[in-house]
DNA sequence: AAAGATTGACAGCTCAATCTTT
DNA sequence: AAAGATTGAGCTGTCAATCTTT
């Protein structure tokens, strides 16, 4: 699981494009609308994609993460992370704590009512997935995790 | 031309994952890696993502266009486009004047400087959407852009 | 009242400066 | 000094008032 990236908007013009345009401009939209479907289903579980995001983090790690290395698993910067647990901590997701081996680090661990929440926000997510899936059938859905892979770097 | 789009992130969890995740995972990695692109070559001609699609928008019209039909054009809410037009206009690359027929309204005009900035800008984007189309063939090009057709509403 | 724009408050991100502990 | 976290300021977005003009 896991989920990142945001918003996303229009490109749809298109207008006096040469042949690269229409590429970009698909894969853009194509991440806007998936994103735009994951933002609402997780508000109706009481999720940003942040917040799932980071408590995800929290649960695949099996124990409390420094914020510094929660901030290098959200591919973040800490400052980041240290609002986004104010929000999260503020909610009762998530309780910071003090680190045993080090005094200057604060860790993060995911509350009993942080897990609740995040189990619903997964099977929201896995309804969006499945959603995508059946609208690609089996072999488009290869091909096309195929074609993106190349232009990733 | 138009970009728009936030950015993205990880995602590559797909441990223990279903048939379906990996399609999500790697249309959003995608467009992660194409919006970091952009953000990275605007960046070095003096533009932001959204400040280059309010430019392109309002040259786009050919006449001075009223914040709430940038807005639209933006597919965002009024109050956004008035905070974007303040910075714009502090960088000297838009002006607001009044509106003729309605003296509520207030129409943004693009200045010489915003002009030239465009420019630039466009030079930049089709930059990275050169190298885009390079990394996939003309035919993958067009049986991406087909399949991702497949994930819009 | 309803449509223009603005303002204020907040989520979410960045960077630069600061403060504590190592 | 360098690594933890936090704070402050700015960009980009939203929503809920507010204020002016229609």
């Amino acid at each position: 699981m896991t989920i990142s990236c945001r918003p996303a908007v229009p490109l749809e013009d298109l207008a006096h494009a040469g042949p690269d345009e229409g590429t970009v401009a698909a894969i853009m939209e194509a991440a806007g609308i998936i994103e735009r479907r994951l933002e609402s289903v997780l508000e109706g579980v009481g999720l940003s994609i942040s917040k799932f995001d980071a408590i995800e983090k929290l649960i695949q790690a099996g124990e409390p993460l420094t914020l510094g290395d929660l901030a290098s698993e959200l591919r973040c910067v800490r400052s980041n992370v240290t609002q986004l647990v104010d929000r999260l901590e503020a909610e009762g997701l998530v309780k910071r704590g003090a680190c045993p081996n080090d005094r200057r680090a604060v860790r993060a661990m995911v509350t009993p009512v942080g897990v609740e929440r995040h189990a619903a926000g997964v099977t929201a997510i896995r309804g969006v997935q499945a959603e995508i899936a059946r609208r690609l059938g089996a072999g488009d859905r290869a091909a096309l995790t195929k074609l993106l892979g190349r232009v990733a770097d």
